[in-house]
DNA sequence: CGAAAATTTGACATGACTCAACTGGAGTGG
DNA sequence: CCACTCCAGTTGAGTCATGTCAAATTTTCG
């Protein structure tokens, strides 16, 4: 539902950044992007099933959860405009994800088949090329995030959170963060309070 | 020191899981990887310096970790045998380093500079395509570990690193995987304490 | 407006850390 | 072969960080 006619400007933009696409490639990835309307709660993703498509989002936010048996959600990461979604263990496994992908507002997509991209990656290499570089960088990001989990306290984690995601900070729920974090809701709020406490004490 | 004639097979073979180099290719990879004898404890980067090196580890066993300012180790990455180790924040940005890798066991190492790495990107792009799986792979496991962190206790994480990790949990002191889960030495003795009472109440 | 979700608060329970002491190998040099 | 040191590992007592549960309040969204 709600495909429509591609306009991957937002994406070869995006490209641009790295290393530009020429006029072929541009016209390759128009080719091969479908573009999707999606509402506030709709899943891309669900615990399941195999994750066929690489999601870039032109705008919107979404997160990327697991469900443990005790009914509980942990969110593993939150994208937004101008980033990518999907999980690349079931992507390239083509076994079931355990994860969901969930719209938190409504967005505006661009998403490539398994199939299509890996066409696209033998056919024009100037695409493994930008998704090797997508994946650096979201590698050294979740370094970043394992490292703060090792090494701190809850308060110091969303410390940093709120320094390095000022703007998800302002969008999202508190409860969102929490599970990001890897605390209970209540307990981020008491970690609210405190810090609003210091910050009074000057 | 210890830099020697180098012998890429290991790393030729290694490729080949993924996508065969041909006769250039492979020719290549001999003239831009260095071979390296490393000693137990010796450090292959130290915080402060820029990473200039991409690593294939042949033999041996590494660990990367930050010291914090309380002065404690925390492990981000062990890598073994058939695996690589680079700080890639470091690496790409030409920044200094805040991290270290040194050696757990006395190793044997194939070394590619920043600028030759680069050179083979450009100018074989099957060394790309390698390279983006390489990294994806990476970040499939360090987000199951992450998963692991925000959804699990100690006791578990510990337990799931024994399952994924048997051969590291007999070569390596209980206080490095500590370290590594992001809890104290003690912790972890009494946690072992706890599992053995478990399996003995049969 | 009305229902559902988010936030806060407090009392209590538990997981995990700190510190200090002790045990027991694995080298190493005599 | 012994004595010595040096780590890794263990143990226990006390403390701090974080979770659980339940209830009241506020905000958001349909």
């Amino acid at each position: 539902m709600a495909d429509q006619p591609s306009q991957p400007e937002p994406l070869i933009a995006y490209f641009r950044q790295y290393f530009p696409l020429n006029a072929v490639e541009k016209s390759e990835a128009g080719k091969f992007f479908t573009e999707r309307t999606i509402r506030r709660r709709q899943f891309i993703l669900q615990e399941g099933d195999v994750c066929n498509h690489f999601t870039f989002i032109v705008s919107g936010c979404f997160k990327m959860y697991a469900v443990t048996e005790d009914a509980k959600e942990h969110i593993l990461q939150f994208s937004t405009e101008n980033e990518w979604i999907s999980d690349l263990n079931s992507f390239y496994s083509r076994e079931p994800s355990k994860l969901f992908i969930e719209a938190l507002e409504p967005a505006l997509i661009l998403q490539i088949k398994h199939q299509d991209l890996l066409h696209l990656f033998t056919s024009h290499h100037k695409f493994d090329r930008n998704f090797r570089i997508v994946v650096e960088r979201a590698y050294i990001q979740l370094q970043e995030r394992m490292l703060a989990n090792i090494s701190s306290s809850a308060e110091q984690r969303y410390e940093q959170f709120l320094k390095n995601n000022p703007e998800l900070a302002r969008r999202l729920p508190g409860t969102q963060i929490a599970s990001y974090l890897g605390i209970t809701p209540e307990f981020l709020s008491k970690i609210r309070k405190s810090i609003v406490g210091k910050s009074h004490k000057s």
